[in-house]
DNA sequence: ACCTAAACGAGACGGTACGTCATGTCTTTTT
DNA sequence: AAAAAGACATGACGTACCGTCTCGTTTAGGT
């Protein structure tokens, strides 16, 4: 993803926008997301509050935006041929990945953020819901096609029994996100999706 | 729940407390949560400010009280012996009640509030989440005691792969909570659930 | 004057509202009408800046309020018979206050921003120039009684001849105040105005 | 005056110069000195505001040279050797320009904005007072040289005994420029100015 | 007729101050 | 003693201008 986001106008000043992207960042891990403020950032950032309202409506865009930099595009998933692995190892790094907690603050307050403002929720998950979703289900449909998923499987849901339980316990802390859970969470949901017989 | 919400002090004036709830819930659907100030609150309950400080640590708690007060004691879930009519049952029900209005703006603010605060998370999930996730999993160990669901599944998990679909679609707005979707989602959960043979 | 100018309000804060004044006129010493700005005076005077906003419309009335608690009230002209004499003993004092660099920085600022606010002029005039005409006017008026002064002058028109060439000079920096320009200009002045014969 | 004011620089637009006189006294006339911005100015005039900030130092300067733009030659007094009348229909003259509103706004921003500011007063006094003064002075000491005006008098005094009042009811608002006022003063200024017989 | 350097329009930038709003604390008066 | 009322110091909001600084684009002269 990103480092396409070429600047909106020949005149931005790339500097600021990436020190302003640096300062929200940072102070969003600092403070939280709730003691964010826009004059903050700037001062921060070394930069007038006017440059962070020309090019931003809010403080959830700025955050969203400087996030959105820093993620790479999403690849496919593995296919090794056998789906339960596959998925385990993949889960098993986003766990990771969200148990760091220069990741959780700003990641957690955009889930937030995005609960409240429906305009907000919208980019959030098109620029960073979407994406991860659909490596999923490609690699289900997959397994479709070569019979490990039976037919009659509704690949969407079967996905989400996969990934809620997974956001859900992070982002409302109902649970640790172990390897353990991660591996039963697999075969479980394999378990009812696997052809009968 | 409910109703057991003594007046912390008997000097506490339960016309003063009462108007705060309502001015709370009627505020947040009108503005939103961001919006909803504690001013504003006094203000149309037509009370002091500091009466709400007195009894009260932040606007999330108005909240989380006033809506805990409306909310009415779980039952269990029904055990007619069809386990999947139970959980549609039960589900669809709940589907009816988050794709109310009234309901969504506290709720909604709450479960964001919730994400980027850890203290008031633990209470939001301890009297609101945990008593409506209990019922299921205590369905599902009768369940599991009749042979309907295997032995060797985690249930605790199993719950989370049927509520957190549900609640996440909700949540994020990543899809509608319609009867067909609960009934898959109840099919495809306990197909992976049950004894294999 | 002043120091009857009781508090709008029984619960206004009277310590805030001196410091308010003293910051005021330090600071219209120190940096110029121009720029003296609410925000610092708020935070020279150790006070939020709605405190300023909730009782005073602009820095022009605050300072006004401040130069005006200061003054004290006019009393009558001397009169000891040999009116040249008593005009120019209180003409020369009336230079030496003007030429006192504390004096100067407010009352030129609130004399020029009289010009472009007719409001504020109102209040200006009214508080602190009228009353200083007044006692000259009185004392001609008495001169007239007694035939000093011719009984066909105009009185105020006389006045503005005495006065308006003293704060003029002032005021726009078209002259020095010195005591010589202050004796010629009372006798020229009186002149022109006794009784001819 | 004017009209000799050439372009500081042979590739100065004279189309932006005009524009920008244009759009300061329009809008000076409309918004107040006040609320005059350089901003404002630049995008009403049509023009870039470093275009501004190129030739002028500050609003005041523009203003001040867009007025004295408008501004004709001071030609001399009459002489019809009664110089009561020649001061009265000079006077009265002055009084209608000083009544015409178009004229008030720009003019009295700039003596105000002179009171504030040392510097810019130089300026207009050269420009604008002083020449106006100088005629009077003139009169008045062909005067004393033909007898009309006593030989003791201090020409300048008088002259300021003439204009100040005229002046300051103009600029602080403290009365009506009408003829009658005009005609008094003149008359009371020349009896203390004639010759004692 | 072309070339070049200035002046130009546009407008982004780091700042300062604006006037408003809400915070949480406090004091005064009423119930 | 709790409550309504509301002043207070604090601090962020989002806006308006400041004066400086590039950007291309006219537009005069000088060649």
């Amino acid at each position: 993803m990103a480092n396409k986001a070429a600047p909106d106008s020949s005149r931005r000043s790339e500097r600021s926008r990436r020190a302003i992207f640096d300062a929200a960042l940072t102070l969003v891990g600092e403070v939280g997301y709730d003691k964010l403020t826009i004059e903050g950032i700037a001062s921060r950032a070394g930069v007038g509050k006017q440059t962070i309202y020309r090019w931003w409506p809010s403080k959830a865009a700025v955050l969203l935006d400087a996030f959105t930099e820093g993620v790479d595009e999403y690849e496919g998933l593995p296919d090794t041929g056998d789906l339960a692995a596959d998925l385990k190892f993949v889960l098993r790094a986003t766990a990771d990945e969200f148990n760091d907690p220069a990741f959780q603050a700003p990641y957690r307050a955009l889930a937030a953020a995005g609960a409240n403002d429906e305009e907000l929720s919208r980019t959030f998950l098109a620029r960073l819901m979407e994406p991860g979703t659909r490596v999923y289900v490609d690699r289900l449909r997959a397994a479709q096609e070569t019979g490990e998923v039976a037919a009659d499987i509704d690949v969407r849901i079967a996905v989400e029994m996969l990934l809620s339980p997974f956001s859900q316990r992070w982002l409302m802390r109902t649970g640790e996100l172990t390897y353990d859970f991660v591996d039963t969470l697999v075969d479980q949901v394999l378990r009812g999706v696997r052809p009968r017989g």
